[in-house]
DNA sequence: GATATTCTCAATCCAAAGATGTAAGACACT
DNA sequence: AGTGTCTTACATCTTTGGATTGAGAATATC
C-alpha cells in the first residue's frame, strides 16, 4: 500500500477525549494521515471544503448540528468526499438513515479500534463496510420499510377492480392529464373518459380525481403496472 | 443448542447435483433437519404451506419460475418462513431486490460450506446474515436508488418557493381535500384557501391541483415536511 | 342463442375548480 | 417612515369536473 499515498482523514466528534484518542489511532496506523480534527460539525463542513479529505469520520450525536444533517451537507458539496458514521448506540433507524444518505460506513464507538481501521481500510479502498451485527439491524429496518408496499400489492386492492382500459385511464390521470388530454391520447371522446373516470372513481370508492390519484400512487399502481409490463415480457 | 428442537429446512434448488450436496451437507449438521428437497419453485410453494419449514434455502437462477417471484410468493402465506438465497452471482440489483422482497440471508453457492451453515445458524437466531462482500455490494445499489430522493431535495425546488401557509395548503391538497375540506381544516374562508392555492400553481408552473399534487409528491415534499418537523424539535 | 361485460358515446345539470384583480392588516427589515 | 412579504378576504367570470341516465356495438362466456 505504501507506493500510494496516504488517505487523507478528517474527524469530527464533539467529544474532545474521544477525538484525541481516535486521531491517536488513526495517526499511529502508517497508512493514514489526519489533515484535520474538529468537535463541530459545521468548522467540519468547512474544514471539508478547504482540505478535501478523503475520508470523514463523523460522529453522529452531536448536540449542535446532528450527524444526518452534516452529512447531508457533505453528500451536497459533491465533493466525492467519503463518510465513515461514528455512534455511540446501535439503533435501526439511525443506521438505515445514515447509510441511506450516503455514509460509506456505521463503527459503533465501543467496538475495537481495530474494526475502525479495518472499515477504514475497506472505505478507502471503495466499499462499503458495515460490521456485521449492524448489517442486520439495518435489515430490521429496511425489511420493514417495504413491508407496505408488499401489503399494497397482495392485500384487498380495490385496483384489482379496474379493467384493462380504465387502468389506462388512471394510469393518465396520475400523470397530471384532464379530460381533454386522455381523450386525446387515447383517441377517444371526452364524454367516453368521463364514463371511464367516473367507474374509476365507483372502484376506488373516493369522490374526485386527485383522490383517485392519490390511491393509485399509495397502493402500488405503478409498480403492478410495471410489473404486468415484465410479465408480458418474461412470458 | 440441543435443548431446542432441530430447526426444520426445505431446499429449493433446479440444479439436482447441488440439491444434493445442499442436503448432505446441512444433514451433517447436526441442528437441522432436512424435511422436503425439491428441484421446482411451483412445488416448493406446495411443500412449505404442507410442511411449514422454518428456513428455506431458495435458489435465485432457476427456468421455471425464478427465485424473486417464489419468494414474493412465500411471503404472501405470510407463515413466517424465513428464506436463505442462494445465487451463482453477486449481482448487485438481485441482492438489492431479494432483500428487499424479505430474504433473511443470501449466499453465494461458490462461497465455503461453512459460511451457508454460519449464515443458517445466524438465520434461525432470527438475525439476518449478508456475507460482507455481498453487503458492500448491496449498498451500491441501495445507495444509488436513494440518490434521486436527495437531488430532489437539495437540486432546484419549486417547493423551496411556497411561504409556510402555502405548504400547509399543499399538504392538505396531497391529502385530498378540496377547497371547503382545507378552508375548515386552516380556519380560513374558502377564498383565501383559492389565492394561496393559485400562488401555489404559479410557483410550481402547473395548472391544476392534480398536477401540483403530483409535483409535490415527486420532488419529496413530504420528506421535506418531515425533515423540517424534525428540526423544529431538536431545535 | 342468451347473457354479461366492456367500451364506446351523448345530453343534461350542478358543483367545483381555476383565472384575475383588488385590497386591508400584520410583521419584519431598514 | 417606508418597503416588501405574507396572510387574509371578496367579487366576478369562465372552464373544468363530476353525477346521472340511457344506449348501441363488440366480445366473451356459457
Amino acid at each position: 500500500m505504501d507506493y500510494k499515498r496516504r488517505a487523507r482523514i478528517l474527524l469530527i466528534d464533539d467529544n474532545a477525549d474521544h477525538l484525541r484518542g481516535v486521531k491517536e489511532l488513526v495517526s499511529m496506523d502508517g497508512k493514514y494521515e489526519v489533515v484535520g480534527t474538529t468537535t463541530s460539525a459545521n468548522i467540519g463542513i468547512g474544514l471539508i471544503k478547504k482540505y478535501r479529505p478523503d475520508l470523514v469520520l463523523m460522529d453522529m450525536n452531536m448536540p449542535e448540528k446532528d450527524g444526518l444533517a452534516a452529512m447531508t451537507d457533505v453528500e451536497k458539496l459533491e465533493l466525492g468526499t467519503k463518510v465513515i458514521a461514528l455512534s455511540a448506540y446501535d439503533d435501526a433507524d439511525l443506521i438505515f438513515r445514515a447509510m441511506k444518505l450516503g455514509a460509506c460506513g456505521y463503527i459503533i464507538k465501543t467496538m475495537a479500534s481495530a474494526q475502525l481501521i479495518h472499515a477504514m481500510d475497506e472505505v478507502t479502498a471503495g466499499k462499503i463496510y458495515l460490521p456485521t451485527a449492524l448489517t442486520s439491524r439495518f435489515f430490521e429496518h429496511f425489511q420493514r420499510s417495504f413491508k407496505e408496499d408488499t401489503a399494497a400489492t397482495s392485500a384487498e386492492n380495490l385496483l384489482n377492480y379496474l379493467t384493462a382500459r380504465e387502468e389506462e385511464v388512471l394510469d393518465l390521470l396520475t400523470n397530471g392529464n384532464n379530460y381533454k388530454g386522455i381523450a386525446g391520447k387515447l383517441f377517444i371522446s371526452e364524454t367516453t373518459v368521463k364514463t371511464h373516470v367516473n367507474n374509476i372513481f365507483q372502484k376506488l370508492q373516493v369522490n374526485d380525481r386527485t383522490q383517485a390519484v392519490l390511491y393509485a400512487l399509495n397502493n402500488g399502481f405503478a409498480n403492478k403496472r410495471k410489473a404486468a409490463a415484465q410479465t408480458k415480457i418474461a412470458v
